[in-house]
DNA sequence: ACCTTAATAT
DNA sequence: TATATTAAGG
């Protein structure tokens, strides 16, 4: 490759292209894992890079020895029996002097830093994604132009181009010697590519361009990371840029970022300041949400079945995209009817039963747009959760995983007196009624499972519930007088230390409800899957049960994908919750005797073909018994105590029938509009629970 | 010298 | 749309 060629590909690289010279990239991928080494080298391979691929660190040293001079990178495991990846890193540099790419499942910010500062220069946490390595040529070349461009260096023409920004780092800076020697590769291989440009003005007059920096989710990650170690208020973009120690990158691109962020973060404010029902504390939690890692698309999704059968380290990324529904023009259009001040909901399909309810709208998710900063990583500084809300002060707190400490100051603040916490769906009398809550999605453990969607259920799923020991209930307004209620088991569990995954579940793509309890007396210890293959199956777990370590599940689900969508970007805000409540259509409403229901819905009419594996209800919602205990103060609801069971069509036994009704329900109205028309499903998705993540995978 | 912000360009 | 650039003021 002559300089005149990898100067055009360095500008091809511009539009975020990958320069054609990568195909002279070689690089070894290290990982004990077969299928991980399989997925990175075959991801690498569509970029058109050289790879080599190896099982073990020792190996690796052997390939690079009997192939001196060959490889460029190396992208290599951190965790592997042999010898780790810091230690096959410092082997490689002595010795080869290449640049070392880390990959692992851990994202702790500590071990991110460990390796940075041991001299890795890029961390890519597990799962890897085509993106993430699209671009690892950059360390390459970066490499590459620390070593040859010592003697053009000398006669290279001094002088900065405008805007091109000089490193002077490199010389003020206290680093050690690892990250001068990266700054010092680093100012090389930018004045080697001013060169480039010098080169370009006088042979073609073409005017060079910069490459436009990709704000990645890994690079965005690395952005946050510096700020979150230098603090908000001293993060300055030369600070940030020198601790994110990224080639090629500008302070001007940091400045420019720097920028977008803070008006994020601005806005977020604003929006919280805005919202009556938001206090401090809400702000301090740390929520697990957008944790858009989990979301997925056809192929992370396959790479992940491929992890899932090596569970070796399933991690979460902190890479991630989180982008709601609402910035993109799909405002969820929940109208929550409220002719009292304790409010209801009514959700925008079907018909709402209390004429005496006037609607009103809820907004729109907050934090669209640049939702991906709004992601809770470790590095996000408000951990902001999105949240539904309207101008009343109602709010539809989306809360998934929260961290031990939160649930204590929740807990103070929680006035609703009944063992419950204090979000969800919320009117602007905090204190003073019970209606409904949403219990917080907490951290339990889970198996693994795979959901399979294939079509959309859209619905909104709140609770009422009943406190820690059981014994009493949260009333239900007369204004809700038409709402099942799926007293689920809710009883709160703070997670353990172990537990407390900041990055469990999304949080505003994806509400999880796997809820689990503490055992009661009411509940049954579940290990029954949930609805196999049988029943209403469209929403079918194939896989392990999904129980929490003590055998109690949760024993409702539900889900909303607010928008049917082919890709990840302008997906909606996905929800799975456990405790639901729902509001019958009273056309669907049936007196079911033997339970002394009013409120029993009818199974509507299917749509489309129904057989053992496709009907109307999408969704198994809850199983188990439903009974009606409660009948003095909940007579209009519907409670299931026990977690989910089997459903089986061909075998339905009377507390399961009622349930599979209210799957039905619920899941045939999803697919309703006004006219009782049935809507063409959404695209199919899956939700995944790996390892205690959950996963969406959405078909692509 | 660098940062911030706003406006505008690409 | 996301990022870059520029200009102006601190």
């Amino acid at each position: 490759m002559d300089a005149a060629t990898e100067r055009s590909e360095f500008r091809q690289s511009s539009a975020n292209t990958k320069p054609s010279f990568v195909d002279m990239i070689n690089i070894l991928v290290v990982d004990d894992d077969a299928t991980t080494l399989a997925i990175v080298s075959a991801m690498l391979k569509t970029w058109s890079y050289r790879v080599v691929s190896v099982r073990n660190p020792i190996d690796a040293l052997a390939t690079l020895r009997a192939g001196k001079g060959i490889f460029d990178l190396v992208v290599t495991d951190l965790h592997m029996p042999q010898m780790n990846g810091f230690e096959l890193q410092k082997h490689v540099h002595e010795e080869f002097k290449l640049p070392v790419i880390m990959m692992s499942a851990d994202d702790k910010e500590s071990v991110i830093l460990k390796s940075l500062e041991g001299g890795v220069v890029y961390y890519i946490v597990k799962p890897v994604s085509k993106d993430d390595i699209k671009n690892v040529w950059q360390y390459a070349v970066a490499a590459k132009k620390g070593k040859s461009v010592t003697i053009e260096e000398i006669e290279s023409a001094p002088g900065e181009a405008p805007g091109e920004v000089e490193d002077g780092s490199s010389e003020t800076s206290s680093d050690t010697d690892e990250e001068k020697q990266e700054k010092k590769a680093e100012a090389k291989f930018k004045k080697a590519r001013k060169r480039h440009r010098e080169d370009d003005n006088e042979e073609c007059m073409v005017a060079p361009k910069k490459p436009k920096v990709v704000w990645t989710n890994s690079l965005h990650n690395q952005f946050l990371l510096a700020i979150r170690h230098i603090g908000l208020d001293k993060a300055v973009p030369k600070r940030i840029l020198e601790f994110m120690n990224v080639p090629g990158l500008t302070r001007e691109n940091v400045a420019s970022h720097l920028q977008k962020y803070r008006i994020f973060l601005k806005r977020v404010a604003e929006k919280a300041r805005l919202s009556k029902c938001l206090s401090e504390r809400v702000f301090r939690s740390s929520f697990a949400l957008g944790h858009p890692a989990l979301v997925f698309n056809n192929v992370q999704r396959d790479q992940y079945y491929s992890q899932l059968l090596n569970p070796q380290q399933m991690g979460t990324s902190i890479a991630s995209t989180f982008q709601p529904s609402a910035g993109n023009g799909s405002t969820l259009a929940l109208t929550a009817a409220a002719s009292n001040n304790l409010g209801s909901i009514q959700f925008p399909n079907y018909h709402q039963s209390s004429s005496s309810n006037s609607s009103r709208s809820f907004p729109q998710l907050m934090g669209s747009g640049q939702s991906r900063l709004l992601s809770n990583n470790q590095a996000n500084i408000l951990c902001q959760q999105p949240m539904l809300g309207n101008g009343n002060g109602d709010q539809l707190l989306c809360q998934a995983n929260r961290r031990t400490a939160d649930f204590g100051v929740q807990q103070l603040m929680n006035t609703f007196g009944n063992g419950g916490m204090s979000f969800g769906l919320m009117n602007n009398h905090i204190g003073t009624n019970s209606l409904m809550q949403v219990y917080p999605q907490q951290s339990q453990p889970r198996q693994n499972g795979v959901f399979t969607f294939t079509s959309n259920p859209f619905s909104y799923n709140f609770a009422t519930s009943r406190n820690q020991n059981s014994s009493s209930y949260t009333p239900l307004s007369s204004s809700f007088e038409n709402m099942g209620s799926n007293v689920n088991n809710v009883n709160q569990r703070v997670p353990n230390s172990s537990h407390q995954l900041v990055s469990d579940f999304a949080g505003s793509q994806i509400l999880v409800g796997l809820m689990g309890s503490q055992p009661t007396g009411m509940l049954n210890n579940i290990t029954n899957n949930i609805n196999i293959g049988g029943g209403y199956p469209n929403v079918s777990l194939t896989g392990a049960p999904i129980g929490n370590n003590n055998g109690i599940f949760n024993s409702g689900y539900m889900a909303q994908l607010g928008a049917s969508s082919s890709s990840m970007s302008s997906s909606a805000g996905f929800e799975i919750s456990a405790s639901s409540a729902y509001q019958f259509p009273p056309s669907l409403l049936k007196n079911n005797g033997d339970n002394q229901q009013q409120n029993v819905p009818v199974l509507p009419p299917p749509a489309g073909n129904i057989n053992d594996q496709c009907g109307p209800a999408n969704m198994n919602v809850g199983g188990g018994n439903v009974e009606n205990s409660h009948s003095g103060v909940m007579d209009n609801t519907i409670t299931t105590d026990a977690p989910p069971t089997l459903i089986n069509n061909n075998n339905i036994s009377h507390e399961q029938e009622l349930v599979s009704d209210i799957d039905g329900l619920m899941l045939s109205n999803l697919f309703m509009d006004q006219q009782n028309n049935y809507e063409p499903p959404p695209p199919p998705f899956q939700v995944h629970i790996i390892n205690q993540k959950l996963m969406i995978f959405l078909s692509s």
